[in-house]
DNA sequence: GTCTATATCGAGATAGAC
DNA sequence: GTCTATCTCGATATAGAC
């Protein structure tokens, strides 16, 4: 029976040992989706065998199913932050900067999600239309009381979201025609940054006749 | 010897059964990726048998590098009819229109894309860094000048397609996403549509100050 | 706990009858 | 041209020694 499946609060090895075939298996997974990625390829790069990344987890599955559950507390964990009694313009910039900082910084989650979602999110549609649907009804909530209030322009939230989520993680998942496209020497993430936050500016500034 | 490998021109019914398969195929291939599709799936979704499909093309692969090369025809398309002489943002509000109209009408084709590129563009990353880049170029040099002649504000025109590109095939590849989220009745392509082009407006209307 | 060896199975591709 | 049957290989997962 595999540790995986016991109760036993796990050693400090095992918990190093678990972790790096995670780590492993993100690199893989984020690079190649789950179906073209072979276990071998993770024992490899985690520099283990075979099976003994089976002894710690029970099927290639419950490793793609733990990096998903991991993924999604800290990649909802910026809309979180939104701040309604916050200045609203700054709030959305910052959870725009956020979001594109995540991107640079965290580009095999983003890959990992978007293989996902493409797929049909067969893992974690059930959090989609829970969790991420309640938070995301919460602080659409938000930006309608700052549109009501005058604040920012009349914009329909949730596509807000949309076109912020889109943006951002192109950087990450569609990184390669970026750099493809992108004149030689020009710094993806460095030139996005000031480009997304103009356009969100622009975008939000309530209009004079409102 | 299989006919696709001769040079002997097709007739009617292998032309059919080609598009048939090609076809059936996209299906697919959007829905799983190229690694989780299997031949079979082709076959039973075409209504033909597994080696009739082989007959017709010499490998799995085949058929994957058949539909990317179409696709990639009439993908870049309306990225061609940006027209400098117009009125800048009616021109690109036409491209943003029409992007979106793709997205709604063409997601297994642009999902098709969203595979490739994820995976890091193994079939069509000589056209990216060939064809895509030059015309991306071009146009870019196009909504420069625009910018110097103080028609539209000053950003940056590579992200500017960057930002157009993802938004609107957003609504395609996160489809599962974006329904799973939208409030329940609310279309999202009909509702993507006004966001996208007051978004657009508001960044590219031209500063008071310049 | 970790390995070598292996059972098992699914899928790409082929052979050969019709 | 199209089918049935089959070859072959690669990959998941397991058995069993150490």
């Amino acid at each position: 029976m595999a540790r995986s499946q016991t109760t036993k609060k796990p050693t400090r090895i095992q918990r190093e040992k678990t972790r790096s075939i995670l780590e492993a298996a993100l690199d893989v997974f984020s690079d190649f989706g789950f179906r073209g990625t072979t276990i071998d390829m993770i024992a490899k790069r985690a520099g283990v065998s075979k099976p003994n990344i089976l002894y710690y987890f029970d099927s290639k599955e419950a490793i793609h199913k733990a990096l998903l559950a991991e993924l999604l507390e800290t990649w909802l964990a910026p809309l979180q932050e939104i701040d309604e009694s916050g200045d609203p313009i700054e709030e959305i910039c910052k959870y725009v900067a956020q979001k594109l900082k995540m991107a640079q910084n965290y580009p095999r989650e983003s890959k990992l999600f978007a293989y996902e979602v493409l797929q049909g999110a067969p893992h974690i549609l059930p959090e989609l239309e829970g969790d991420l649907k309640t938070l995301v009804a919460t602080k659409a909530e938000a930006i309608a009381h700052w549109v009501a209030a005058g604040k920012i322009a009349k914009i329909d939230p949730h596509h807000l979201f949309f076109s912020i989520w889109a943006t951002t993680q192109h950087y990450a998942d569609f990184d390669i025609q970026v750099r493809a496209v992108l004149p030689d020497g020009k710094d993806p993430f460095a030139t996005a940054g000031p480009f997304l936050d103009r356009m969100y500016r622009a975008l939000l500034s309530p209009d004079p006749d409102s």
